[in-house]
Order: C-alpha cells, then sequence, then structure tokens
DNA sequence: ACATTAGTTTGATGATTAGCTAATTATCTT
DNA sequence: AAGATAATTAGCTAATCATCAAACTAATGT
C-alpha cells in the first residue's frame, strides 16, 4: 500500500500510468514523452514495478512496459472502500446506505 | 493531487485518516495512538492538513482535527475514474461501458 | 568483429523527509 | 503570578529521493 501510494505521489510516474492505460509501450517511447533523462526514467520505472504498478516483457531490445490495472484498481478502490465510497468491493464494513424511495 | 498521494504514502498519515473517519480528535489523542513523540506526530498533522485531507478547530488549549471526507474521496475516485473504474463521477471521458442484457 | 541502439546500473549531488530533544506559545488552573 | 497542560516551532541527524553523466550489458546490423 504505501509503496503504491509512493509510485503515485510523483507526477511523472502518475503520467507514465496514464499513457500505460492507452496499451504497452517501450522504456524509449515513454521516456522520449518526458524531459528528464533516461537514468531517470528508468529508476521512474522501477519505482512502479517494485509497485506492482507495471510489469515488463522483453522483446529484442526494447523492454516493453504495460499496466496492471487491476493493482492499481484494488488498491485505488480498496482504500477507497475503507472509507465507505467508491463501491463495497471487497467490503469496508459500514456498507452503502440506501435510502428509501 | 501530488500532495495527497505524498500524505497518503505514509501508513501513520494513512491510520489518523482512518481514525478521524470515526469522528474529530484531538492532537493529543491522535498522538496517543502511534508510537512517535508528539512533534512528529505534529509534522504528520501539517502533511495532512496541507494536503486538505484534514481540517482544524482551535477549543481551548485542544486542537481538534477532523477529516474532510469530501476531498479524499474526490482524490482517490477523481483518480480512479480517469482510468476508467470507480465509478464516473466527475467524468473521466471513456464513461462506463453498459453491457446489453 | 565492430559499431549502433535500447535500457539499466553506478556513483555523485542537492533536496526532502521522518524522527528526536529542547524551546516556545497559548490556554487553563490554582 | 505561577504552574500545569496542549500543541507547535526550532534545530539537528540519518535516510530516502529525483536528478544527472558516465559506464555497462545485451541485442541487432553491417
Amino acid at each position: 500500500m504505501t509503496d503504491i501510494f509512493k509510485a503515485l505521489s510523483d507526477p511523472t510516474r502518475r503520467e507514465v500510468l496514464r499513457i500505460l492505460k492507452s496499451g504497452p509501450r517501450s522504456a524509449g517511447d515513454l521516456a522520449e514523452a518526458f524531459p528528464v533523462s533516461k537514468p531517470t526514467m528508468s529508476a521512474h520505472f522501477s519505482v512502479l514495478r517494485t509497485a506492482g504498478l507495471v510489469s515488463t516483457q522483453k522483446t529484442g531490445k526494447s523492454v516493453i512496459y504495460h499496466l496492471n490495472v487491476s493493482v492499481l484498481e484494488e488498491a485505488l478502490l480498496g482504500f477507497a472502500s475503507a472509507f465507505g465510497f467508491g463501491e463495497n468491493r471487497a467490503s469496508g464494513r459500514p456498507a452503502k446506505e440506501k435510502e428509501l424511495p
């Protein structure tokens, strides 16, 4: 949980995820979208990988990153539901109040 | 957004929010629930306040902290919906796919 | 075999962070 | 006016973080 929120606490990493949402991309392709050096991007990728938010697949000399949607969803909605909003998935106890019509 | 995720990236601060979910608490009461010094807790509170996740109200010599539920909800679900899950509140473009019955 | 391309690792630097003790501010209580 | 209590600020340290350039690894092309 900490790793995930820490990963999300950087604008560059959030943007990487947003890009990855539309499909897998190579490290180089991703790096081109940001005004930072390749090593820096590599470090960001590493944080995202450690958090489990992305996975890699090496093909030839490229490394393809793809978003682990389920991990992001589970973390975000799981935490949200612990506060009573955002679905009652996996249960956050108090359950959604249903108003009488 | 960055401030909010940064605030959420610490276990102590997440636990503070969880406690605050059940109602307002004084700084001292909150601090008692953690094995760290009061100044350290004060710093955590400061981070949460900067992120807008909590508000304070001074009464006598106590400072009462209360959770800003809407801020947390907006941030979490807003970001989630940008990835297509967790409600289409405030809109995250692609809208929820509705399957034909 | 050699050069090129894609990406990561290493090592350094400046900034931020979580933690502490001690000092300070503000509000009671006696 | 003191003393006690609640909380924050000040000043410090150790650890982590984002960043870069340079060195390295691996795969492809000639």
